[in-house]
DNA sequence: CAGGTGACTCTTT
DNA sequence: GAAAGAGCCACCT
């Protein structure tokens, strides 16, 4: 049976390019906690653990990992995927957070999200 | 089996 | 508003 890491894992791929997630988020939808998921993201394997951010405050989200070069990385990923970020480096979760309906699995709508 | 350890978050100074 | 503290829980010794 897949553990905890497993399942936010298993998550984190489902969420598309060009957007992103929180980890308190991601702890809701798998029933754990935000620091659990954040040491799931130490997980090795392949998987888009770039897109899964810290929450700043409500609506805003931002990288929270305390390597910097990491950090760095991160930011590229994401970039890459056409998320942008504020002069502080926030991001808006309204335009680029990941919105999933368990059943349709229609995505909320991507208000400046690049194809 | 008990305790330490965080890619966090929320509340309280 | 920034800064600090408590809570959280799966995994690993």
């Amino acid at each position: 049976v897949p553990g905890t890491f497993a399942k936010v894992v298993a998550l984190v791929r489902r969420i598309p390019r060009g957007r992103v997630a929180t980890y308190g988020q991601l702890a809701k939808m798998v029933r754990t906690t935000p620091r659990v998921v954040g040491f799931a993201m130490r997980s090795p394997g392949e998987f888009p653990w770039h897109r899964v951010l810290g929450q700043r405050r409500r609506g805003i989200g931002h990288i929270t990992i305390g390597d910097e070069r990491s950090a760095v990385r991160q930011r590229q990923l994401l970039e890459r995927e056409g998320v942008k970020f504020s002069l502080r480096g926030d991001i808006d979760l309204a335009v680029f957070g990941w919105t999933t309906s368990s059943a349709g699995g229609r995505q909320s709508a991507r208000r400046g999200a690049r194809s």
